[in-house]
RNA sequence: GUGGCUAUGGUGUAAUGGCAGCACGAGAGACUGUGGCUCUCUUAGAGCGGGUUCAAAUCCCGUUAGCCACCCCA
């Protein structure tokens, strides 16, 4: 074999790609019944789009992304996420002059340079959602409530979704000196890692895997609502009593911090055991200042991205409908292909599904095929039939097997094609 | 990016330095114009590159890829 796939790619069809085709299609419906519309932006965008948004200093921007010069030297990047895109995208079209909250959802390919595992590959496939628009606690609770149903609408058990607070800007500091106060003096007692996050990012020193970490934490008994501004607080609370009122499960994590620098107050993750250490099928939050920190007035949003590849793994038995070919057209003589293409031609454009054998098999083998595509009917095409202008049709799930003209055997034919 | 494990027909696997087997799949056939079941035959394999050895799927080194954990994240 000369040819590989690049690492950390993958090729996606059958049955798998069926399944895809029908995660997206009862997302895009949903998202529809919510009141939001699809946007297709580029998988490529200047460099700089990425280095701005998701933030300098976040493992995706300093080591994953995958990065390039095109001809002329213009500095470009394969997205790693859709968010950056979909701001830039509303600020360039001025969708921002439309009436109410804008509602945007996505579906496609991102890439991020990372050491390919189960469930994280180089280039891998989001469908997310954008609401912008709105500072309100009651837009977080819709864009939870959405998550939520997307993910029952697949039949999809046993996910949990965890809610936590960052904060606002202004918090940040705030927030940063009070974990320095509490944790700093057991730094000693941290994971190396943490030692070095508590210099670089001292927020992502929460949600450290390492269980003597928690146990620190846990034991400091740090919570970084402690130092989030009453506003902060308030909108919290806000959405946790909406949420309530919904009848809404949640958890929460007062350790649960998000990677990308634009998150502001809510934040939440959809997690689900059975995907290793990838557990996270899906996470967003709030972002009220990206708008305006890439040019635009400022607005309150709110977002989230499901990764396809974990959610297709965990939608173990989604309901597929076997698409079954209605007609196989067997040929006696491959010299009569040119018989069966017309006769393909008329029954496609009729909406019905038609194939032919294209190999010169013998007519046995073209009668397992046709039993292989489960095929509704077989049309057998002879030299003499042919030449009389009639054809026999024959019933695959009874095996009666009649003698008709052609269009004789298009009313049986559609008498007896479903959906 | 770090560490570990793995790599045999299209797929799943067996053979502990001595003839690469099995199952499934695929193709042809078993009343020369008829499917599913059964049977027969056929088909096709060591990721790649080095090394050790009389002899390598098997041992060693490198490389590539996958998986697991870390990391990160959807």
């Amino acid at each position: 074999m000369k040819y590989r796939r690049v690492r950390g790619t993958e090729d996606i069809f059958g049955t798998e790609s069926e399944k895809w085709q029908q995660i997206d299609n009862i997302f895009k419906h949903i998202c529809g019944l919510y009141g939001y519309s699809q946007i297709q932006t580029p998988v490529i965008e200047h460099s700089e789009l990425f280095r701005r948004s998701i933030g300098e200093a976040t493992d995706i921007v300093e080591k994953e992304i995958f990065q390039f010069q095109d001809r002329s030297g213009r500095d470009l990047s394969l997205r790693p996420e859709a968010t950056a895109s979909i701001i830039r995208a509303y600020l360039e079209n001025s969708l921002y002059q439309s009436p109410g909250v804008v509602k945007l959802y996505y579906s496609g390919a991102m890439f991020r340079a990372e050491r390919p595992q189960k469930g994280r590959k180089r280039e891998f496939h989001q469908f997310g959602v954008e609401a912008i628009g709105s500072y309100g606690p009651e837009l977080d609770c819709e864009t939870i409530m959405l998550a939520n149903r997307l993910l029952r609408s697949i039949g999809i058990e046993g996910s949990i979704i965890e809610l936590n607070t960052l904060g606002c800007r202004k918090d940040k500091k705030k927030i940063a000196g009070y974990l320095k106060d509490i944790i700093g003096k057991n730094i000693p007692d941290l994971c190396p890692k943490c030692s070095d996050r508590f210099e670089r990012n001292i927020l992502r020193v929460l949600d450290c895997k390492n269980q003597a970490c928690r146990d620190v934490l846990g034991n400091l008994n740090v919570d970084i609502k402690k130092a989030v501004c009453p506003d902060c607080i308030n909108h919290f609370q806000e959405l946790k009593r909406c949420l309530d009122g919904m009848g809404f499960q949640y958890r929460e994590n007062n350790f649960l911090v998000r990677g990308l620098d634009y998150y502001s107050r809510t934040v939440f993750e959809v997690i689900h055991t059975g995907l290793g250490a990838q557990n996270a099928v899906g996470a967003g939050g709030r972002y009220d200042n990206l708008v305006e920190d890439m040019g635009g007035r400022p607005e309150g949003a709110v977002g989230f991205a499901f990764g396809l590849e974990r959610l297709s793994f965990i939608a173990a038995n989604l309901p597929s409908c076997s698409r079954m070919l209605d007609v196989f057209i067997v040929l006696q003589d491959y010299k009569l292909v040119g018989e069966a293409l017309k006769e393909a031609d008329f029954l496609r454009a009729e909406n019905i599904s038609v194939d032919i054998d294209f190999q010169g098999r013998s007519v046995k083998s073209q009668m397992r095929l046709a039993n292989d595509r489960r095929a509704r009917f077989v049309l057998i095409i002879g030299q003499e039939e042919a030449q009389k202008g009639v054809c026999s049709l024959k019933d695959m799930s009874t095996g009666e097997q009649k003698s008709l003209t052609r269009k004789d055997v298009f009313k049986t034919i559609k008498g007896g094609v479903n959906c």
